[in-house]
DNA sequence: GTGAAAGATAGACACGCGTCGATCTGTGAT
DNA sequence: ATCACAGATCGACGCGTGTCTATCTTTCAC
């Protein structure tokens, strides 16, 4: 046994490699990962954040995204669900924007 | 049919939000986010970044994860081949530490 | 050399997840 | 009222993956 550990830097937004992470920590920072460790999800996102005005039309990611009409919905269901999407329903369609500081909050979970 | 898209912003450094993910890119970006968006990975990444000097012998790792050695082996290898983290052997032992770059590079593909 | 310890590898198993076709639920146009 | 369409839900299927035990490899101490 090298025994080799420092103990937790005290710190008020810990980042991964800023402090030990118990089990729970994990956990929940990786259910958020695993929302976005899929490429129809991060295409979903990229797409709607290019179109126009930050929103789209679920109508318009199925044909680009190559999969079908249940398969996008339930990918947009998940990014909604783990607050990376926000979904508007009008009328019949449904619109979805990008939630930036959901972005940006992970991010600062994971930068060093 | 709401058409709604705009073209893609030229831009040198893409994020997910700043211009649309090809099928390709998609999934290089899932792949790297998978290796991440798991409980044990997080918490090795975090428990060799906490360790005194930056780094940690595989032998320090298997107790705080209480995983089994082989299944702590395994997520090893798989942040080192994610290149997330180095391996250096030393005799007997296996240290290890973080590349922040690596993590550093992949936040910039997913911050807005 | 022999034995012990660290760590990698192999094989097996259970569970999760991405995908689909089929169907159900609304909503608006006629 | 009826119909068509957007979208959500359901059930099923196949593959990937996290975990384990058992075993193999490598290195050092004696």
């Amino acid at each position: 046994m090298a025994v080799n550990m420092k103990p937790k830097p005290q710190q008020c937004c810990p980042s991964v490699t800023s402090a030990v992470l118990d089990e729970q920590a994990a956990v929940e920072l990786s259910d958020a990962l695993k929302v976005l460790a899929d490429p129809a999800r991060l295409r979903l996102l990229s797409l709607v954040a290019a179109s126009d005005g930050g929103e789209a039309c679920a109508c318009d990611l199925v044909a680009p995204l190559e999969r079908s009409q249940p398969t996008v919905s339930h990918h947009l269901s998940m990014l909604v669900e783990a607050g990376f999407l926000v979904r508007e329903k009008r009328g019949r369609w449904a619109w979805y924007r990008v939630d930036e500081s959901r972005l940006r909050d992970l991010c600062a979970l994971l930068c060093p």
